[in-house]
DNA sequence: AATTTGGCCAACCGCCCAAGC
DNA sequence: CGCTTGGGCGGTTGGCCAAAT
């Protein structure tokens, strides 16, 4: 003997609400409150399911919801959460005061999703599809994947840079989400602000709010696996890097994307108290990838956020040189060089990088290797760029 | 001007889990 | 203890509307 139904359900109406039954929820839910929905099509002189009732008030009665246009920093959130936690679209939302869970599902799957596509990076694991590629070689032990990653990463620049409309209102914010994957990772500055947003606070200085969403985000994550010590998933991610206020050299692991993860953290999540989990949950990479080839891969990190990350960033810098390459086969290439590091968005110049015009070379074999980019990245056209050890050091 | 196409988003569907009976 | 619903959730659909043809 269970309980009785809701509603009679061959008799409820379905569709779009008018604005005689929102009213007639809103005089509802002002005496009755939120507490039974079961009641409320009976009470509130509707002809609804309760279910479709409570759905009404949460998605859209709501006083408290804004109905207006997501704003840039609630984009970077989303994205920023989604990376770490997947499509729980309600621990998102908790996370977005005046949004829904269907707003926030609504806005990925129409907007982000594709943003996110047209830049290179997959919506699901949230790495470029050139690591992605890169991975699928490693599995496969397909020799062909990786000639074809530049190919594969100028096209989606192509179908990106076609777009101005896309690429004007991604420019800042993607590109800045890749580029402050790295310097989230200096740890001064991830603990002056960590404490505050895990507990749901803005911090009061400079650090910019993709760090912070970042941070947030590996908030949430904690919170989500009762993990107390976030060092203990990653050390690399806490112990490595330098000041926050200093140009040091950052490590191959700071530009993992888009938080640090390797095999090693499986190992150490057997030994982590807490319920047990795995990265695997939310990166599908390092599943497949042996020990010993770590840092083969950290190497194919770089090269894949290189790759990808590039396309805005000559807009947005505006500072486009052209230098000449010839390949191994006397091969010709013409590089737009830009100067600006894809990994970092703090005003600097890095005239050593060129995004995914590393992929064109890539494609040319011009350095079919993992050194492929020290013989390209420099303002003079002279070798400048040691990889990976110097990556990120600022010019 | 009419038609087609694609984006957007409100709402529904179906599943899961906790709890009532 | 088992059946059932309520509530919550994520996935998907369908209709509206503006832009494109």
């Amino acid at each position: 003997m269970g309980r009785t139904p809701c509603c009679d359900k061959s008799n409820v109406k379905k569709g779009l609400w008018t604005a005689e039954e929102d009213a007639k929820i809103l005089a509802y839910v002002s005496e009755h409150g939120t507490s039974n929905w079961t009641s409320a099509p009976r009470k509130a002189g509707l002809k609804r399911c309760g279910k479709s009732c409570r759905l009404r008030w949460t998605n859209y009665l709501r006083p408290d919801l804004k109905h207006d246009r997501l704003t840039p920093e609630e984009e970077m959130l989303i994205i920023n959460l989604h990376a770490v936690i997947g499509s729980r679209w309600s621990q998102i939302a908790a996370h977005l005061p005046g949004r829904t869970d269907n707003d926030v599902k609504n806005y990925w799957n129409t907007k982000l999703k594709k943003k996110l596509l047209e830049m290179g990076i997959d919506p699901v694991t949230h790495k470029p599809f050139s690591q992605i590629l890169t991975d699928y070689e490693n599995i496969a032990h397909f020799p062909k994947a990786i000639t074809q990653i530049g190919s594969f990463n100028r096209d989606l620049r192509n179908t990106f840079m076609s777009k101005p409309e896309v690429s004007s209102a991604l420019e800042v914010n993607l590109s800045s989400l890749l580029s402050h994957s790295m310097v989230a990772m200096r740890t001064p500055m991830m603990e002056s602000v960590q404490d505050g947003l895990i507990n749901g606070e803005r911090s009061n200085n400079n650090c910019s709010w993709d760090l912070q969403y970042q941070l947030q985000a590996m908030g949430l994550f904690k919170e989500a696996t009762n993990c107390t010590n976030l060092e203990t998933f990653h050390p690399h991610f806490f112990s490595e890097g330098s000041s926050s206020s200093s140009s040091s050299t950052a490590t191959a692991m700071q530009v993992t994307w888009p938080i640090p993860f390797a095999c090693e953290e499986q190992s150490l999540l057997q030994t982590t108290p807490g319920p047990p989990i795995s990265w695997n949950e939310f990166f599908l990479k390092d599943a497949f990838l042996p020990l010993d080839q770590q840092q083969w891969q950290e190497q194919q990190d770089i090269q894949g956020l290189l790759s990808t990350g590039s396309s805005s960033e000559i807009q947005v810098h505006d500072e486009i040189q052209k230098i000449e390459l010839i390949d191994e086969g006397n091969k010709n290439y013409t590089v737009e060089q830009v100067g600006y590091d894809p990994f970092t968005d703090i005003g600097k110049s890095y005239p050593g990088t060129v995004g995914d015009e590393a992929g064109k070379i890539f494609e040319g074999s011009l350095c079919p290797n993992d050194s492929f980019m020290e013989s390209i990245f420099d303002q003079d056209n002279q070798i400048s760029w040691e990889f990976p050890s110097n990556l990120g050091e600022p010019f």
